[in-house]
DNA sequence: TTGAAAGCGCTAACAT
DNA sequence: ATGTTAGCGCTTTCAA
């Protein structure tokens, strides 16, 4: 059907192959094929010959013919739920790079939060498609991680926490993140201090809860169940949920949102009451996503360096697709507390 | 080499193929096609079996196989700069969605700013990876617009505008837009007004600056130059345009922001100079991001419907796809002002 | 060092 | 209605 692509002009306008290029050079496709995938034993003067016919016919390898022959196909497979988070693209930012400077290509599935997606995607990709799999915050990873490891396909989780699982990741320290910028609010003299989760199912959410109680614990300060508050790193649910914290009998005087997105929600909702920011209430946010220091007062927050999660996750990857073998390798990169304007020392 | 594909337990971990499935149905491997095409000529009988072998083995297609052979691949390609901002993903959920529906699959390429990269990619794409292409936000679309032409490569373009050339694209009413907008703006008063300009080189950007021009040559107000100030659709931009205009000897009293998010500058630049929103300065931006209904006050803004943009170029792709050759089409879908609280009547 | 040839998994003619 | 077969463009033995 495709024999003989010949558009209205009726002009043949077939795909430039890799026999184009043998004729044109005056060797074997099989010598072509040697020169594009840089392999030894040819010649430097059929090489020189074999690449001028390339840049001059202009060449372009055909992807599934390469990949179905059982080559590389020098694409890697990128699967996240959503993407308007800057969270979402400063990760893929880093991945982009990483994978761009040793030319491979990236192929992103977005699921939109359908999660028999995920694991369609999945095999999808798998099937020699990429060469590797990247995935973000992935919700339905259990459904598909013991093939992707029984099959030796190489892939890497970003943000996955899971005790139960060794599987090769990147994430943060989230449970210190939390730590720390509860101990920062406690310096301050903040005592009643709320807490808005994240999406519970993520291991990154729960760890940072963890952290919240560790170091209420740690200062001898009882947690109070009222003062914490499932959110899903979604703003409306963070201004809801500032809300309902804010009209407690007995209102914080601080919150820490397991997000800045949240925390943005939270900000909102201080207005309406005319709460002023941060003298009546101090915030702090998760993420340093690049808003954070955009909104006024600027928020105080726990950085996670997004960009370096997934160029790690990116060069983790292309290290599993050199060697299958390799051993399954967690990185945990650190998180620093970046404090601007949204705090203050406890006044009343 | 990956003939016998055996695992470390020394377990042949072959992947599914239509022959195991005809194998397993006891037809032969062309039947099997049939039924996965969906073509006539198969007897229930077969059919049935054929299904049922494919489910019980989980058998799933091989993409590279089936478009190396000339049939479709399902999959589209998309083509977009970067990913953070709300306006791209709800056009990408929107065509996403569309896609879906129909059984097709995204893959999504991001040039993060590489004018280069976009010619790559869409020659990659081109060959029959993708069986259409869609482009929001070109940059470079001239490199290549002709080449797709030619081939008859089914493509349609999400906001791009140029007079010289007649491409399938979907857009909306950007000079009617911000015409309303200004209209607004000069009902309630507003005779300095400010502007700023989105990345120049869109041709949505180029006419909302004549709807600013023409509406205030309407209303016999001459175009001060100095008022207008040339962006880039990005926030750091618009607050040092919004400090910029709002510092001038005889600053205006409203600002129209090409985008919602440099709208968010001006904001940030306002409060720096303590002016009270909305009383001192009213504020319009463009686009409608679900973040513009969030910020206090809320912002004023020319609605595009994203999301329905992303659908339409979808359809108009699929639509394409079905009929390489259907007339080219240019869909221009509307904008509405919604009102909020970012504006008020001019009181000095 | 090079070329010839055998697939990779699939679609679509062409037979039957 | 169903099976047989010839590629699609490429990688990779295997010979030469």
């Amino acid at each position: 059907m495709r024999k003989k692509d010949t558009d209205k002009d009726g002009q043949m306008a077939r795909e430039i192959t890799i026999v184009d290029v043998a004729d044109e050079a005056g060797v074997s496709y099989a010598t072509v094929s040697r020169v594009i995938n840089n392999k030894d034993h040819v010649s430097p003067d059929k090489r020189e010959r074999v690449l001028r016919a390339m840049a001059q016919l202009g060449y372009v390898a055909n992807m599934q013919a390469r990949s179905l022959a059982g080559g590389e196909s020098r694409v890697v497979g990128l699967l996240v739920d959503y993407l308007s988070s800057s969270y979402m693209d400063e990760i893929i930012r880093g991945i982009d790079e990483a994978l761009d400077a040793e030319n491979y290509d990236l192929m992103l599935y977005t699921t939109h939060r359908r999660k028999t997606k995920e694991s369609a995607y999945v095999t999808k990709l798998t099937r020699r498609l990429a060469d590797g799999l990247l995935l973000i915050l992935p919700r339905n990873a259990a459904a598909y991680l013991d093939t992707l490891r029984q099959r030796q396909f190489p892939h890497v989780l970003v943000d996955y926490l899971s005790d139960k699982q060794n599987v090769p990741s990147v994430s943060t320290t989230n449970f210190r993140g939390a730590y720390d910028a509860m101990t920062f609010l406690l310096s301050l003299g903040h005592r009643r201090i709320g807490f808005i989760t994240g999406t519970m199912e993520f291991g990154c959410a729960r760890d940072r809860l963890d952290g919240y109680r560790a170091a209420l614990k740690d200062h001898d300060i009882p947690v109070d169940p009222q003062l914490i508050c499932e959110g899903n790193f979604m703003q409306p649910l963070g201004y809801q949920c500032g809300q309902m914290l804010l009209n407690l009998p007995e209102p914080p005087t601080a919150l820490f949102s397991s997000n800045d997105t949240m925390a943005f929600g939270v900000m909102e909702a201080a207005r309406e009451l005319c709460l002023r920011l941060p003298e009546d209430l101090s915030i702090v946010g998760f993420d340093d996503i690049p808003q954070a220091s955009h909104v006024h007062p600027a928020l105080t927050t726990v950085r996670q360096p997004l960009e370096e999660m997934g160029r790690s996750a990116a060069l983790l990857l292309l290290k599993y697709i050199a060697h299958p073998n390799a051993e399954i390798e967690r990185i945990e990169l650190p998180t620093r507390l970046i404090i601007r304007e949204s705090c203050q020392a406890r006044t009343s």
